[in-house]
DNA sequence: GAACCCCTGTCTACGGTGTACACATTGGGT
DNA sequence: ACCCAATGTGTACACCGTAGACAGGGGTTC
């Protein structure tokens, strides 16, 4: 279960109108209905095949593997992300992107199977590239460092996964089992019985932190906005950190302070106010 | 694949001196030897019963299906997040709640599987508790109110997860293609050919934003710290807010400024000086 | 018109997974 | 000495992803 073949990846991820393609569209339809309606464990093969009315070795016709199928299932999806967005997008950085993150989240409850599909290396799609360029375009005109603009999106990027991730996954075992959250946990009681040896949380047990929890992904989302935030005003406040990778930047013994870190930084930002490209690793959306 | 008893998985995870008994200590030990070296997806039933000599079925004399098999690993292996931690603990929450939560990156690197292994509604072993007590034990003296002590070491451990998940992610794709993750993007030419429609991800590429990027869970870690920083910072600034569950409170028109947003929490709070327990649900480590 | 070929779909088969169930063995308590 | 419960074994089932050989059909070319 692995992509062999990255190219073949990024051509059927980007090709361009033929994505109303003849079958690969339905197929990749259908995979999404199927996972959105039960799990992605229910998209197999075998039954994806049976429920289009193909045998299943014809899927291969059009799908190189599960894994390709997969990451076509996720860009698809993808598409929805910024769907309801508000194109004007005013109202600053931190909104703009409070305002991502949640659309993010509802998409990833409109589909949960979305975080257990995860993968190193997938190829991005256009789709994703897109709700990427998106977060990007909230935090570039802040004043941060390029380096740490993409580090703050990546970070919420991957807190809005980690919260998916577990709200899907209370849903998959509330799914299985006809049992919710809360009835489950009050069940364990044979397990609160041996929690008494631990001071600090049964001291905050008793003073109610379980009983008017706040929202985990308000809690976090909030916390991470914050961190964002001051990293932006500390950014604002000294200017002595380097203009391309954000590390400190020693203060220069006299004369006018120094903008970047390292000879190599201030030749990257010499290059870039040239236009031409870099090297080195690329984007991970 | 499901814990279809709780009861079952608690009395296990939690029995006492036995955890030194004859053959489960060998199963579970050898299963994460296993996984150690190869990956969780080397660790079936057939290979682990071989590598131990024994007779497929003769596992399930002693674990009583896969799943519970891996809850048991997840504990045997979360003994080591705190290993290596100063008991003394000194410096600041802060400071503590830094290095546990590089523990806990040094421990998934020791153990990449551990981020696959995650599933929802794991009855928690005293070895995890145990790390999620010395986390909370680390923030509880902040002044800030329990459940929101609670809600951020959740947060954190979640960052935790999700950092150790990605880099997991890039692992086992290293080993299996055996081309590492630079290597990989450099030959994606014909993806990064079709980015020039997104102006902000392109614009931020041409400044460098890749080529010195900043180690994402560092800056992730610093920018959750920062998070919790200011929110701890608000608390003390201004106290109206809800000492148990941290709702703003309304200003009270006249008289003594009020403790709690609610009769509710009041009466919590009142019970917890008593030292009565409450109801609802359980911790999620 | 005929021959060709490629595209699509089908069929069979292989090696892998987790695990249910019936049977053999064995060791300790009565 | 007996019995029983615990432990290990063997077989079997229902899944999974997918490799490989084969059949039909439509468009292109001679």
């Amino acid at each position: 279960m692995q992509l062999t073949d990255p190219e073949r990846s990024t051509e059927l991820l980007w090709r361009a109108g033929a994505r109303r393609g003849l079958s690969l569209e339905r197929i990749v339809r259908a995979a999404v209905e199927l996972a959105d309606a039960e799990d992605l464990a229910a998209v197999s093969m075998r039954s994806l095949a049976e429920r289009l009315g193909f045998t299943t070795m014809a899927l291969y016709r059009h799908v190189r593997g599960k894994a390709e199928l997969v990451a076509l299932m996720r860009d698809e999806v993808m598409g929805g992300w910024d769907s309801a967005a508000d194109p004007s997008a005013a109202g600053g950085w931190r909104a703009e992107l409070e305002a991502w993150a949640r659309r993010g989240l509802a998409l990833h409850q409109r589909h949960p199977w979305l975080a257990e599909s995860e993968d190193a290396r997938h190829v991005p799609g256009p789709n994703a590239v897109a709700v990427f360029e998106r977060a990007l375009g909230a935090v570039a005109d802040t004043g941060l460092p390029p380096a740490q603009v993409v580090a703050a999106v990546n970070l919420l990027g991957g807190f809005v996964d980690s919260a998916a991730r577990q709200s899907a996954a209370a849903l998959r075992a509330r799914r299985r089992t006809g049992v919710s959250d809360e009835e489950w946990w009050r069940g364990r009681d044979s397990l609160f019985a041996r929690l008494d040896r631990y001071p600090t949380l049964s001291r905050l047990y008793r003073e109610g932190a379980y009983e008017a929890p706040p929202d985990p992904f308000d809690f976090g989302l909030q916390r991470v906005l914050d961190g964002i935030d001051t990293l932006i005003r500390d950014e604002k406040r000294d200017e002595n950190v380097c203009r391309v990778c954000g590390a400190p930047v020693s203060a220069a013994t006299s004369g006018r302070p120094r903008d970047y870190c390292s000879r190599a930084c201030q030749q990257r930002a010499y290059r870039a106010r040239k236009g031409g490209g870099g090297s080195g690793g690329g984007p991970r959306p």
